[in-house]
DNA sequence: AGAGTGACTGCAT
DNA sequence: AATGCAGCCACTC
């Protein structure tokens, strides 16, 4: 009786982002179908707090590289766990963004 | 049932 | 090149 949501399918993605590695929001949607409705995965992130298990949304930035969602992390969680995975991050921003960027309509389709 | 909100992106000026 | 505006879809009140 699952009442399966688009948010379900958004955190399914998220959670196969290998660590070390950080994706856009857009790269999830155009995964999903829904290129157009970025902004819905970063709407279903904002509920992926209360999703089980867990979803690293923390690996999950705009397409800038840029930690959008670090202000609902609180303080400098979200920076933080991203560093512990290896990744730099410097003033809210994603270092080697480009290098550490995991595209799941790419790595997932093969 | 209708209107509002939102952790984004792309195009236009 | 940089800034501003509009579009987009699903969920909640």
């Amino acid at each position: 009786m699952p009442d399966y949501s688009f948010f379900d399918n958004v955190y399914d993605v998220a959670r196969q982002i290998p660590a070390g590695r950080v994706t856009s929001y857009g790269a999830i949607a155009h995964y999903l179908g829904t290129k157009g409705s970025s902004r819905m995965v970063g709407y279903a992130m904002q509920a992926s707090g209360a999703a089980h298990p867990p979803v690293p949304a923390h690996r999950v930035v705009n397409r800038q590289g840029l930690l959008t969602a670090k202000a609902h992390f609180g303080g400098d969680t979200m920076q933080r766990l991203l560093e512990a995975e290896g990744i730099k991050v410097k003033d809210d921003q994603v270092q080697d963004f480009k290098t550490v960027f995991w595209d799941p309509s790419i790595e997932l389709a093969l």
